[in-house]
Parts: structure tokens; C-alpha cells; sequence
RNA sequence: GCCCUUGUAGCUCAGUCGGUAGAGCACCACCAUGGUAAGGUGGGGGUCACCGGUUCGAAUCCGGUCGAGGGCUCCA
């Protein structure tokens, strides 16, 4: 924790010694804020020109010198009136100053000849800081205060460590990612494509993907079946009536594909699936007895993201949610919400994820639903994820308009945090389209709504789990499980034969039956990512066995065929990792 | 939508001072081919994103449009 601290300090004085760099650059700047994020830090900048990546290294070299120069960090505590006088020029300092609470010590920190107002702490001197242990990697632009309407500002981001060895580390983490890119490796294994020409944001799965996402689809279909659910299938567009029904043109329009117009009516592509569920459960009255509905589908939506929000597969305009609403009686509530919470765990354990975190969003400031409705779910909710024993935070006030919700992050290979599930309940709709069920006393009453996606939507899910395994599938996943190879053609046959007997035992697998060399067959599925190549020549041949090489390179010679059929079984019926 | 960067063959990229295009991989053909990460030879393939301007001449310079990448914002 010490170190966390002394880290943020070290970033966040980096911050100052880059403002102090850039207004050496640049006397007319204004300055805005520079705070610490994580693994390093940024500044905000209003220039009199745009910069561009050749200025970096000249703030770098800047840096540098000022680091070298052993300047002390000062804290001074000054007057409301002093502070605007020092700032006289900085509109945006005086904004700041401004919207410091009354009562509150006005601090500034000077190093050298560099004042910023600035609630602290930082490092002793700029000694402690590295000349060696920090790279500004990149200028972007950003609202002051993060508002559309406010000024773009030049942002530049720079990273700062301790010392040269762990910015190394970083930097090599960052090819890490880059070399992860699920944009990157959906190319390079021939997964999916997006083409701008057909509509940006939309996805194209190629074969292989296709079998990925198949045998994601299967195993998910196949649990909720197990899990008490039922499957449903409802339309792509509905009628106008529909979404003014639902609210979603009065507070969603803008986030829909616009109408299309038929027989003088507006229909919509859905970006929810919930109103047509709901359609399906109003078609007949429902008793208590009927309670739960569980209903889930593979429901796609299409919804405007602006442009430049688009990021390959994790964030698109047309998506397949792993949707599911349950609908409840007041009673059932509790349980329905942990067996949610259990089915979800389980799902994102299944898929290799054990670093599993929770987010608990109450009631907003704006919302519907009587109060203690909102506060009966949010213990719901508050319970089950203490009945499973997460670690969670709360975002007070952090819930949507019509409900508390859960959302589940998991970490991935290199740590990194992904939102994917999410459990919510929804006190709008079921009054909107005046759900209602016969209660035991004869009574017709609101049921309660929740509504869920386990692994939020296939797309975005798929990208993150090429990253999470680097494109090398486990085998229940890998669209090819097996590739057999024969060291020469006059083992054709008996590929043929291993092939068919794979084939014919419902595995993923093809031969090889090019005129490449072995050397070129092993290179290529090693660069598809196969988890199990099949060796096969003479000595195979006449064992009726096989020479397995894992995707590791490790390999073991003259397996019996049946041996290694059961031990790939094995593995898939496992979803082994 | 805004700021910065960027767009050359299916992919990865080169192309200097403006003189109408190149490599490797992939693809196709032929030859070779018995053991663990690329066998050899040859071939086809590009309105240099699009529109306009400057120029005798534009992949190259200028303006605009569209897309992509990095951010900001948004995500009831």
C-alpha cells in the first residue's frame, strides 16, 4: 500500500514536471488538471497550436532536465484572493478555484519555476523522480471537465514508475496487450471480419468463429435447459406501439436505429429484447402457480453507437445478448435472484474465469418504483452476493432509472477487468405494459421483473475470450480439435481413416493432406492454434496408434487411436482449460 | 459527435527531391517430397480509400468526404 502511495506521488508530481516542460514550450498555455491514473498520469492543456508526436520527445527531453535539476516540491497555503491573482491568466484555474468548497485550505506546489494549484501530495524533489522510468506515450483530445459542449483540450498521457526495470515491465505488458488484440487474432486465425462498406459495427463470423460461438451456444442452451429455463425466439423489428409502450422512444430513441416505415407504420429494429417477452407473458393470465417464468434468448439487437465509439468486437451496433428474464412473484424474489447470481458464477468459471468481482448499483436519485420495492431487491441482491461469499463494492445511486442491478467483472489473463454480467431488476416495465399475475388470494398483482445476461453478449464475450487465451482455445472451444498429418503421402489412407473415426466421434478435425512439407504442415496448425496434431507414418501405421503433439510442442509418440479418443473426450466433456 | 494519428495487392509493409507502383506471406501452375515451425521455379493480382484543386505530370503537395486506430463523451 506505501508503495501504491509513493507511486501515485511519483506520477502525479511527473504530471507537474510535464506542465512545467510544456508551458516552458509553450508561455501562453493555459493549464488545466493532471492527476494520477493508473499505471501513470496525464495533463490537460490548452495550446495555442495542436501538438503532434514529434513535440513528445521535445517535452520528454524538457522533462528530463528539470528531473536532473533536483528541484524541491513546496507546499504553500494561500488566500482565495492570492490564488487568483497568482492565476490571473488561467481561465481554467480560476474555474477551479472557484469551485473549491469554502472552508477547504487553498494549496499550491511549486518546483523550480513551476506554481500549480493543487491539492497534493507529491514527492520530496523531482530527485526522487527518473529520468529513466517514464515515457509519454500518446496526445489525445478531452473536454474540460469531460463535457461535450465544454473546450477540447490536449491530453497527453505519459506512464511513471519507480525505476527503468518496472517501466520495462509495463511496456512489455503493453506489447502484451497489443499482441492479444482480439481485432489483431480474429484476423490472423480468419474468426470474424467487420466491413465498413456493409455497415460499420456489424459483425461477420467466418467459419471457424461460427464453431467457437457454436460450441459457446451449445453448452449455454444446454444449462439453461438444466437450470430451469425455458427457450424463446421472438421478432427483430417491432411496431412503434411497442416502444412507446415500453418508453424506449421517450428515453432510448436516440441509441435505435431510425423506422422504418411499411403500411403507414414505424417499425423499429429492437435494441432490448425485454418488450417482446413481455408480449409473451401477457398473452395469457398467469397465476402464481405458473411462477417463475424463465425466459432466455439468443436475442439479437441493434443499437447506435456513435462512431468513433466503435471498438472491433467489444463494442458494436448489432449484437447477440445471452438474454433472459425471470419473471417472480414478490415471494420467490429471493431465491430466483441467488440461483441467477449461482448460474452466472458458474457460467464465467466455466469459461476459465475464477477472479470474479461484484458491483451493487442502488436506487438513483431519479427513478420509479415505490421505495420499498427498490429496497427489498437491493437487499435481495446485497444477500446473494454475500450468500456466495464475492467481494463487492457499492455504487450508491449508481442503478438505472427502473432498478438496482449486479454487475460481475471478471479478470483475464493479464489482469484486466471486464464487466460481462449483469442482474437487474426493472420496476418500469411491468407497469408500463400492466404485467400482472392471480395471486393465491385471488388478487391480480405486479410480478417482479429481473432481468439478465450471463455473458452479456456474444460478441463482445467472444472478444474477450480470445484475448483472455490468446486465440489458443481449449479444446471443448477450438473450432479445430484435432489435424492430422501425414509425414508422406503413402500414409494418406490411414489419415483418412484417423480422420473419419474422429469425425464420426463428433470432434472438430481435418487432415492435412497438402503437398507442404511436414515441416510446413506443423508450422501451419501450430499457427492456427491446434490443440492436438496427429503425427502419423510407418511405425503409427502399423499400431494402429497415433503421435500426438500438443500445441505446448511437447509430444508423445505411438498413442493407441482409442487412448487418445478417450483423453480428447475427456477434455471436451470437461471443458477443460 | 469532438481532438490527434492514419488509409498503397487478401495480409504485413516499402516507395527518397512530384516523373502514372514494389517486397515478403497468401493464392494459382509445374517440379520435388519418408519424421517435427516455411522445398524449388514460374505466374496472376493494385483507378495507391473516395471527390476536387495545384502542376506539363500527383501514391507523393493542398482542400474536402468516408473509414480505421488512440482518446474524450455516451452507454435509460
Amino acid at each position: 500500500m506505501a508503495n501504491e502511495e509513493k507511486l501515485k506521488r511519483i506520477r502525479h508530481s511527473m504530471a507537474h514536471v510535464m506542465a512545467e516542460a510544456v508551458l516552458q514550450m509553450f508561455p501562453d498555455a493555459q493549464i488545466t488538471i493532471g492527476p494520477s491514473i493508473d499505471n501513470g498520469f496525464y495533463y490537460d492543456f490548452d495550446l495555442p497550436r495542436t501538438l503532434v508526436p514529434d513535440d513528445l520527445e521535445e517535452i520528454t527531453n524538457r522533462m528530463k532536465s528539470i528531473i536532473t535539476e533536483d528541484k524541491p516540491f513546496e507546499r504553500r497555503v494561500v488566500s482565495r484572493e492570492e490564488a487568483r491573482k497568482l492565476f490571473e491568466k488561467q481561465t481554467y484555474k480560476q474555474e477551479l478555484i472557484n469551485a473549491i468548497p469554502e472552508g477547504d485550505e487553498v494549496s499550491l506546489y511549486s518546483q523550480g519555476g513551476f506554481t500549480d494549484l493543487c491539492r497534493g501530495p507529491h514527492v520530496e524533489s523531482t530527485k526522487e523522480l527518473k529520468a529513466d522510468a517514464f515515457k509519454l506515450l500518446s496526445i489525445a483530445g478531452a473536454y474540460w471537465r469531460g463535457k461535450e459542449t465544454n473546450p477540447m483540450l490536449t491530453r497527453i498521457y505519459g506512464t511513471a514508475w519507480e525505476n527503468p526495470k518496472e517501466l520495462r515491465l509495463y511496456m512489455k505488458h503493453l506489447e502484451d496487450i497489443e499482441k492479444r488484440d482480439h481485432r489483431k487474432l480474429g484476423k490472423e486465425l480468419d474468426l470474424f471480419s467487420l466491413h465498413e462498406e456493409a455497415g460499420p459495427g456489424l459483425v461477420y463470423w467466418h467459419p471457424k468463429g461460427a464453431r467457437i460461438r457454436l460450441a459457446i451456444e451449445d453448452f449455454w442452451r444446454d444449462q439453461h435447459y438444466k437450470n430451469g429455463y425455458e427457450m424463446v425466439f421472438t421478432p427483430h423489428v417491432g411496431k412503434s406501439w411497442l416502444w412507446e409502450t415500453s418508453g424506449h422512444l421517450d428515453f432510448y430513441k436516440e441509441g435505435m436505429y431510425p423506422a422504418m416505415e411499411m403500411d403507414k407504420a414505424n417499425y423499429y429494429a429492437k435494441p432490448m429484447n425485454c418488450p417482446f417477452h413481455i408480449m409473451i407473458y401477457n398473452n395469457t393470465k398467469h397465476s402464481y402457480r405458473d411462477l417463475p417464468c424463465r425466459w432466455a434468448e439468443l436475442g439479437t439487437v441493434y443499437r447506435y453507437e456513435k462512431a468513433g465509439a466503435m471498438h472491433g468486437l467489444l463494442r458494436v451496433r448489432g449484437f447477440t445478448q445471452d438474454d433472459a428474464h425471470v419473471f417472480c412473484t414478490p415471494e420467490q424474489m429471493g431465491d430466483e435472484i441467488l440461483e441467477v447470481l449461482r448460474f452466472s458464477l458458474y457460467m464465467l468459471r466455466s469459461f476459465g474465469f475464477q477472479d470474479i468481482s461484484a458491483y451493487l448499483s442502488t436506487q438513483p436519485a431519479k427513478s420509479v418504483g415505490e421505495k420499498s420495492k427498490w429496497d427489498t431487491a437491493t437487499e435481495a441482491l446485497r444477500g446473494a452476493i454475500e450468500a456466495e461469499g464475492l467481494e463487492y463494492e457499492v455504487d450508491e445511486g449508481g442503478g438505472a432509472f427502473y432498478g438496482p442491478k449486479i454487475d460481475l467483472k471478471i479478470k483475464d489473463a493479464l489482469g484486466r477487468q471486464w464487466q460481462l454480467s449483469t442482474v437487474q431488476f426493472d420496476f418500469n416495465l411491468p407497469e408500463r405494459f400492466n404485467m400482472t399475475f392471480v395471486d393465491r388470494d385471488g388478487i391480480e398483482k405486479q410480478p417482479f421483473m429481473i432481468h439478465r445476461a450471463l455473458l452479456g453478449s456474444l460478441e463482445r464475450f467472444f472478444g474477450v475470450l480470445l484475448e483472455h487465451y490468446a486465440g489458443a482455445f481449449p479444446a471443448w472451444l477450438a473450432p479445430e480439435q484435432v489435424r492430422v498429418i501425414p509425414v508422406a503421402e503413402s500414409f494418406g489412407d490411414y489419415a483418412e481413416k484417423v480422420v473419419k473415426l474422429f469425425k464420426d466421434q463428433g470432434f472438430r478435425v481435418s487432415g492435412d493432406f497438402s503437398t507442404d512439407r511436414l515441416n510446413a504442415k506443423i508450422r501451419n496448425a501450430q499457427k492456427e492454434k491446434i490443440p492436438f496434431m496427429l503425427i502419423l507414418g510407418e511405425k503409427e501405421m502399423e499400431a494402429d496408434a497415433v503421435s500426438v503433439r500438443y500445441r505446448s510442442g511437447k509430444q508423445e509418440n505411438g498413442i493407441p487411436i482409442d487412448v487418445f479418443a478417450d483423453l480428447l473426450k475427456k477434455q471436451v466433456e470437461n471443458r477443460e482449460n
